[in-house]
DNA sequence: GCGAACATACCCAGTTCTGGGTATTCACAG
DNA sequence: CTGTGAATACCCAGAACTGGGTATGTTCGC
């Protein structure tokens, strides 16, 4: 709104597979009011080079030989803060979102995408949008209902699996706490399953991060 | 030294094994230089009673129905700093020594002492001292070298060691830790040994646990 | 007095971690 | 140039954890 129109938007493509590299280039070069300026076919040769001029949008392919599109993400956020980077990805994977974020990405497509949504992406992306597609931003809407309610997961966890969770968190072993609790080796287990079931997470460590920052 | 030489010391037992409690409390009556002024068989009688009259010595046990003595040496120390506590146990428990060490007692004995051992070490605890078998010394001087050195452990994890000992933090299993470093899972499994063996430590948690204080 | 939540305990199968090795390559200090 | 440390990779065995069940009794609110 309040930023002035630039008439070019200038992109550049991270991506290894020279196929999607080149027609995606032809096609921002026939689309309007962006251009590309730059293709790397690895995360090695785009840092170098954004060093020297940053582009306004990067197109960053996540699997990439060598060095991967997330951890270059997180090198050129570090160099130019106000970079903008969509991920371009071809699987809804989890965990992939959630570390372009992190790292961050403003916005993450795949590559099925139809074009002129891309194009699309890339303008909401330079005002300061996140473009994602539906399912994704649903993704990110739960996580942060989560992230909201750190305190309030838990809340959900009984007295004896606070206990429990406690104990872990300490580093002790199922039957050391069974034994300082006087209770089974089994109800241990039962209990570390409700706690992860409750806190949403897969292991111990992930438990005792969650519980560590209250 | 320079403490007035009391001609008695006032010592309360909690212990809740009833034969073990009477033959403590008898001993001590026949001792010189002490004197038993209580005896209870739970944290919480003990505590209550505390309230009220503290005793220049006090003999805890670990095991004790209901609340356990490290956490009755804690409240203890919270509502009097200056009372001396010797945590009197029949394990030779490394866990058990530090948590009770930590909660605030002052020295910590085996229930096979010999008994004018455990006069002596009465003591020793009226005196400041800190009465421990010579292996629990031994304990506690290596705890201190460590504890001196919790962030000079970490300085000395390599580069690699480090990143990993990171990414461990964040939950991550070996297998996914190698894919984001681009090393094999075995090489992932080699760092994680050297930074237990660095860190003393003998599982991720505990590992991470010390990480996450810096 | 019924259903929900909690605490307890057990089974099983599969995965992951832990801790003991060995070994090569490279770089750097002495 | 020899030794040390870092980084890499592998083997093995056993311990521990994870995640899917089931099951019982208690307590508490409706």
């Amino acid at each position: 709104m309040t930023a002035v129109s630039s008439p070019l938007i200038s992109v550049a493509i991270v991506e290894d597979d020279e196929g999607i590299r080149e027609s995606l280039a032809a096609f921002l070069g026939r689309a309007r009011g962006v251009r590309c300026t730059a293709v790397y076919s690895n995360a090695e040769d785009a840092l170098r080079e954004f060093k020297i001029q940053t582009p306004d949008v990067v197109l960053m392919d996540i699997n990439l030989p060598g060095m991967s599109g997330i951890d270059a993400t997180r090198e050129l956020k570090q160099l130019r803060p106000d970079a903008r980077i969509l991920m371009l990805t071809v699987y809804e994977d989890n965990k992939a979102l959630f570390d372009s974020l992190k790292a961050g990405a403003c916005g993450y497509l795949l590559k099925r995408t139809a074009s002129d949504k891309i194009v699309a992406a890339i303008r909401e992306a330079r005002e300061g949008g996140m473009p994602l597609t539906p399912r994704m931003a649903s993704k990110v809407a739960a996580y942060f209902q989560n992230k909201d309610t750190v305190g309030g997961e838990l809340d959900k966890l009984s007295q004896r699996e606070r206990r429990t969770l406690e104990l872990l968190s300490e580093g002790f072993l199922y039957k050391e706490i069974a034994e300082k609790m006087g209770i089974s080796y089994l109800t241990v287990h039962q209990y570390t399953k409700h706690i992860y079931e409750k806190l949403h997470v897969h292991s111990r460590t992930e438990a005792v991060v969650k519980y560590l920052r209250h």
